[in-house]
DNA sequence: GAAGTGATATCCT
DNA sequence: GGATATCACTTCG
């Protein structure tokens, strides 16, 4: 559970890069396996949820509500469920390409939005991020204080404080609407 | 505030 | 093998 947790703060402040678009990453949620009725993986391994239990570094795309997919970055060791949501980016290339995609509203400001800004499909289930088309990569910029809640969005474990994110950066996720 | 969307997982036959 | 309950969200009212 640490290491998701460390993975995940590490994540922070990096950069997702797919083709010519391109975001920093300022909000994440870690997912545990074990003890975590939050996560897929909490009920054990399944056809959907194999990547989890795969080898870091890997993306775990899923659909969901129907028409909306999030990313998902694999922090555990293979054998291990743990994975890390990208909840929010904030652009930084091509961000004509996603107003294009988004249709000029909010960009990455949602898990569900910042796949379709960055163009991420059920297509890079299982792709390694560490080389490919799609990728993390490292970003040398200005330091940020790293800030803690609870997640977003979900029925379960609501009082974990996994979700982590970049204090004062404007382009954090909200719930919808309010 | 509520509904809608489709894949998955868990029943039920 | 088939049906339905669930879901880590977004959009529209």
């Amino acid at each position: 559970m640490r290491d998701t947790v460390e993975v995940g703060r590490s994540l922070l402040g990096k950069v997702l890069v797919h083709g010519a678009t391109a975001g920093r990453i300022v909000e994440v949620e870690a997912y545990l396996g074990e003890g975590d009725a939050a996560a897929h993986s909490a009920r054990g391994l399944t056809p959907r949820t194999r990547v989890i239990f795969g080898a870091p570094g890997h993306a775990y795309v899923y659909l969901i509500y129907g028409m909306y997919e999030c990313l998902n970055i694999v922090a555990e060791p293979e054998g291990k469920a743990g994975c890390v949501l990208l909840r929010a980016l904030e652009p930084v290339a091509g961000i004509d390409v996603m107003k294009k995609r988004r249709g000029n509203k909010d960009l990455c400001g949602g898990p569900g939005k910042l796949t379709q800004a960055l163009g991420v499909t059920r297509d890079h289930y299982g792709a390694d991020l560490t080389r490919g088309e799609l990728r993390v990569e490292e970003w040398v910029g200005e330091d940020f204080d790293i800030g803690v809640s609870p997640r977003i969005g979900i029925s379960a474990s609501k009082d974990s404080p996994l979700r982590f994110f970049i204090k004062g950066n404007s382009y954090l996720s909200r719930v919808s609407g309010k």
